[in-house]
DNA sequence: CCGTTAAGGCGACTAAAATCGCGTTAGCGC
DNA sequence: GCGCTAACGCGATTTTAGTCGCCTTAACGG
């Protein structure tokens, strides 16, 4: 089982060649896990990072946040046990730097060509992603965990700050466009127009659909244009 | 120290007299432990549910989340760990009931005068308990918890339910008053004016002041004036 | 009062989580 | 290429979490 997971996971990587002339993706990965101190960041690092991280991934999709412990990801990315304790710590790291890296991929908020129309179609991707038990149970398990962990506090705070700091163009555009009376703080906005799904999902743990997500994004555009959010 | 534990808390219950017959506040505790099936709710298992949630509240108030753990309470209550496990199943079944405890209280929300000013009043008053060591650290838990745990989310839900209901009254007050155009959805007002702040708290663990929960009350009273919660 | 029996106490037991010391491998600079 | 050494593998050990069986205590009904 181990070495078939292991096996599996280096024929994904390369198929069969030299480890380092052409890497680019990997460079840019690994690049972010150089901290002041940490040397040798190469190749079979970043393989292990790659390794364990798919592994927390599958196996938080597959068998949730509860079951997720260091032993089930060690014996299903190949990696040795005291090796993730090494360097994650624990789960709360595993699942810190598992949310820091899907940060680094190319998302961007829908463009409808209305502010009502962007914020409803935001909030709809967001109540997807978060039921969806793939992507979703990430946030929501570092968002349990960031209730322990430092580290995953961290994580999650630097996360959301780099997704509404994405989807600020939503407002810029809606200013451009004259929906606005005034210049609005756009963070507040956004970050008015999607705290009741979160809140709904994982505070009160109401049943959520489309119809409060279309409601707070109204909610957010009227409060918007009554000037709650005007700097 | 069990026994210290121990005798501390046979002292701070009932002095030295027979236990039985005066029981009226205990009762009052009591009668919501009886489900169907479970018996002798007594005296004893009064005491036993009392010291341990007290425990648990003030293990966690000293030590934090992280460091809760049934050993620590059975310790502190001196209840033995095998009880506590065959009773409440591990720390979420504790937090759990601590949260339906603390739920009988006699909680009513503010009452200034205005719709803006009870908002504004509720949602700081949240904040502080939210933030508060002692009180805050209870429903923070539990939100945690709660994603693990189904008895916890299940606790968590009926416990918000409960407090939304309560501050119904604003709503109708308001509306008596002539604060608002037309019926409002008074729980999805509500739920809309205070979502920010926990949004803050716990998803993007960003600082919150009581701006914050001033413009949260406002935002949500400029939505249910432009009609967006309107039944 | 007194018998019945939930509920709790107790400590040993099992299982799982986390740590440690040491040998091995493979990046990286030269 | 070739050392050097950071990073990983490995199994044993320690620590912590959770369970079990048996005995004791004390509610509750009569």
């Amino acid at each position: 089982m181990s070495r078939l997971t292991s096996d599996q996971h280096a024929s994904d990587q390369r198929a069969s060649s030299r480890p380092a002339p052409e890497a680019s993706a990997v460079d840019a990965a690994v690049a972010r896990h150089r901290r002041p101190g940490s040397q040798r960041p190469g190749g079979r690092t970043a393989r292990v990072r790659a390794a364990v991280l798919d592994a927390t991934l599958s196996a938080l999709a597959e068998h949730g946040y509860a079951a997720l412990t260091v032993d089930v990801v060690a014996a299903r990315s190949g990696v040795h046990k005291a090796t993730i304790y090494r360097r994650w710590g624990g789960v709360d790291g595993l699942l810190a730097d598992a949310l820091e890296r899907a940060a680094q991929d190319d998302w961007r908020p829908p463009d409808t060509g209305s502010l009502t129309g962007d914020l409803r179609a935001l909030n709809r991707v967001l109540l997807a992603d978060l039921t969806d038990p793939h992507q979703g149970a990430v946030p929501a398990a570092v968002i349990s965990a960031a209730f322990q962990s430092p580290r995953a506090a961290e994580a999650l705070h630097a996360f959301y700050i780099d997704r509404y700091r994405r989807c600020a163009v939503i407002v810029e555009r809606a200013m451009a466009r004259g929906e606005l009376p005034a210049v609005v703080d756009g963070d507040e906005l956004l970050r008015f127009a999607t705290a009741p799904v979160f809140h709904r999902l994982f505070i009160t743990r109401d049943v959520v659909d489309t119809a409060l997500a279309d409601r707070a994004a109204d909610a957010a555009v009227a409060a918007a244009q009554a000037g709650v959010f005007t700097l």
